[in-house]
DNA sequence: GGTGAATTTGGCCATGTGTCCAGAATCTTC
DNA sequence: GAAGATTCTGGACACATGGCCAAATTCACC
């Protein structure tokens, strides 16, 4: 049984976690600009139209307002691909239709991946936000796994890899696309497109 | 034809060079600790008993010091492998050698690795030292394009991925093991041998 | 509308940053 | 061993950083 009290600090909690969430939405793209490390709470007040404070009142720390704003896209970025496992019926739609879309989010948001990957690194150096970094990897893992055992499923058959090798292969095809594209190669939206849809058909 | 004074200039640049390669080493470890952007010329300074001043008598900044630090070390990385690919007489020694060196690597210097994939993320960010880690990006990809190319030919066959294909893929692997192993993942030395023996053989 | 809580502001602090340089120390050359 | 070039030192400089907080503002509720 819930209280009114508990109601009342339910709903102010609920509260306080939308305005973080906006907040760190709001940052997150000034983050991505520049990166972590040259990314200062200044910057990030600059380009927001916030106060330093106010980025003090809803987080403890630059660590915890980036780990809040990085799990926010990137977990719901994991789960872009939900629908394409769940509705496609055939293997070649399934490569093709991960293949569309995987393109897709390299070429409209190579600023969040390259953040992500910045973000990733750091987290080698020093454990601030390292325990979030390792909950998207795993995300990231399980949606890659779940693209290839569908796969599979709908060809009949079974993985020939298992499921970190398979994560491991597409996040270091996309990286290298992503690096590319970031180098100025347009090339690249067409090579993780054709690539990954190579492996994906390679891992049965 | 050489002068004197020629000659004599020549001897100044290669002693002013020598000492500009061993002060970029001394200096190599200490920014590997603790990353390129948490690591000032201080720390360095600090670690290895050398001036701040001497740095910018020999680099021109910062970026410079880290530029031919870590093209020293990854250069010369990456040409680890050329005795494996010139002296294995079968597909089978080949695979066994370069996943052993692979894998040693991996284990005996982590924080090199770390560091080399922190400096080539922050380069995405701005042009410091872009051009040095395209260089190295090239010699990495020139040295797995050598392995792969020498074991088609060994298996007299042709290889059925691109360079840059096979670059990305043993990239990734590498990299997702190299995470593991530095979250504590002791198997990741072991799989790291055993997944790039696997690829390779799947690359024809 | 008044009262207390929640929210927001903008500036302060100590510390750390890359860069630079005047002068000291060392080496070279005659 | 004198003179001049090279090498090296350690501190100064201007600025950026994350964290913090007293005071101002806005809000919710009776």
């Amino acid at each position: 049984m819930t209280t009114a009290t508990e109601r009342a600090e339910r709903s102010a909690t609920d509260k306080f976690d939308a305005r973080r969430r906006e907040l760190a939405d709001s940052a997150l793209a000034a983050i991505a600009e520049h990166g972590f490390a040259r990314t200062g709470l200044r910057d990030i007040s600059a380009r927001t139209d916030l106060s330093t404070g106010i980025l003090h009142y809803y987080f403890t720390g630059k660590d915890d307002l980036i780990a809040q704003a990085i799990w926010q896209y990137k977990s719901e970025c994991a789960r872009r691909y939900d629908p394409i496992v769940a509705t496609s019926t055939s293997a070649d739609e399934l490569i093709e239709r991960f293949g569309v879309e995987i393109s897709a989010t390299l070429r409209d948001e190579s600023d969040m991946h390259r953040l992500w990957y910045d973000l990733r690194n750091q987290s080698l150096f020093e454990d601030g936000f390292r325990d979030t970094i390792i909950a998207i990897d795993e995300l990231l893992a399980d949606m890659v796994w779940a693209v290839v055992t569908k796969h599979a499923e709908l060809r009949g058959a079974s993985p020939t890899v298992d499921r970190e090798t398979a994560y491991a292969l597409v996040d270091g095809l996309f990286l290298n696309c992503l690096i590319g594209y970031l180098r100025g190669d347009l090339e690249a939206l067409d090579h993780i497109r054709k690539r990954s849809a190579a492996l994906l058909a390679a891992s049965i």
